[in-house]
DNA sequence: TCTTTTTGTCAATTATATTTTACTTTTTGT
DNA sequence: ACAAAAAGTAAAATATAATTGACAAAAAGA
């Protein structure tokens, strides 16, 4: 898979860390890392409450940005 | 969780068995089971699997049916 | 530069998604 | 009603997502 830029940038328009996003969203700093990175399958669930923190939708955060 | 009725709909829609969605995603029916159940929390790789079979987005599919 | 924060990364462990095998129940078609 | 197909379900095993702890590299602020 390709990074998830777009995750990277959701974040940065909140202004928040990884660190902080991932306690937003009740996972760790590393996974939050790693799914930024790409080389990674996150649960649903996750990506929902990624989106759910970020105001942004599973299509507009999870969709095409891979191989 | 509810139950996916959303993704149960759209694989009628193109008139797919459980078994043959399993198939065509590269998952077992079991799984498509459990996913339709509601049950369950799958990875996005196979969320995105099911959406491209299906001729459905993210959002359409895996969007706000939870508790 | 110096200090602090943030990010990147790794190994080991835990939690859980997914598979495999198998059986029962429900639905569909004749 | 009967047979066949599809769906529902369960236990055990495997694959992998996610955590924990820790340290190095990079970025940000003074």
């Amino acid at each position: 898979m390709a990074k998830n830029l777009k995750l990277k940038a959701a974040r940065a328009q909140k202004d928040m860390t990884q660190a902080q996003l991932a306690q937003a969203v009740g996972a760790t700093r590393q996974t939050i890392n790693a799914i930024e990175k790409g080389e990674y399958n996150p649960t649903i669930r996750l990506c929902r409450a990624i989106c759910q923190v970020l105001g942004k939708t599973l299509d507009e955060l999870f969709w095409e940005e891979e191989e």
